[in-house]
DNA sequence: AATGTCTTCAACCGCCACCGA
DNA sequence: GTCGGTGGCGGTTGAAGACAT
């Protein structure tokens, strides 16, 4: 595949975006919708290249975004999801409303990582998904095994110092099943 | 008050998957 | 089957603000 330049191209602004830029953007995402991110900017009259537009939408110019602080619940539920999931961001932050990976990748890389990294010597249990699959009993669930998965728990058990009982909680086992039977 | 260090988070970059020609 | 275009994702960076000395 050719190298793409991207933001390179000539001409193309760079860094924080203006009000301006914003209102831009959004009046002309309502009026015409964002079918192709490339075309875009140049229709829209920007000076952006199209996936700086479209993360500047899907992050921060979303109707639907919540922004603010992140609640008790939903710190617990990144944590949760984080044990299962790895750094699947996007699914991640898919399971909260309101709420975008970057925001959720953010969060974790300035609180939860510490908190997880502070925590893990005492209790911070996690399992595999191989282990959630055995005790599940479930065989179809080998066809779902995804080897980011089994990468991300290489990373936790790395980190955690191989500290994890690998018990599976009923926690754990509910949202095993929130995402995987959920499919 | 001035300076250095740390923390946060918006934005960018590179890569990959998917799709249509 | 391959190629190019596009969208999407995760990792990383760097400016700005907060905090410590």
């Amino acid at each position: 595949m050719a190298k793409r330049l991207c933001c390179e191209s000539m001409g193309m602004r760079k860094g924080p975006w203006s009000a301006e830029e914003d209102h831009i953007l959004i009046s002309h995402i309502q009026t015409h919708g964002h079918a192709n991110w490339r075309a875009l900017p140049k229709q829209a009259g920007l000076l952006r290249c199209g996936k700086s537009c479209r993360l500047r939408w899907i992050n921060y110019l979303r109707p639907d975004i919540k922004g603010g602080k992140f609640s008790e619940e939903e710190q617990d539920s990144i944590l949760k999801l984080h044990q299962i999931l790895g750094n699947k961001w996007s699914t991640i932050a898919a399971r909260l409303p309101g709420r975008t990976d970057n925001e959720v990748k953010n969060f974790w890389n300035t609180h939860l990582k510490k908190r997880v990294q502070n925590a893990n010597i005492s209790n911070y249990s996690y399992t595999t998904l191989q282990e959630a699959q055995a005790s599940d009993g479930s065989s179809s669930l080998a066809s779902n095994k995804d080897p980011s998965i089994v990468s991300c728990d290489t990373n936790l058990e790395q980190s955690m110092g191989n500290h994890g009982s690998c018990q599976i909680s009923e926690e754990m086992e509910f949202w095993y099943n929130v995402f995987i039977k959920s499919g």
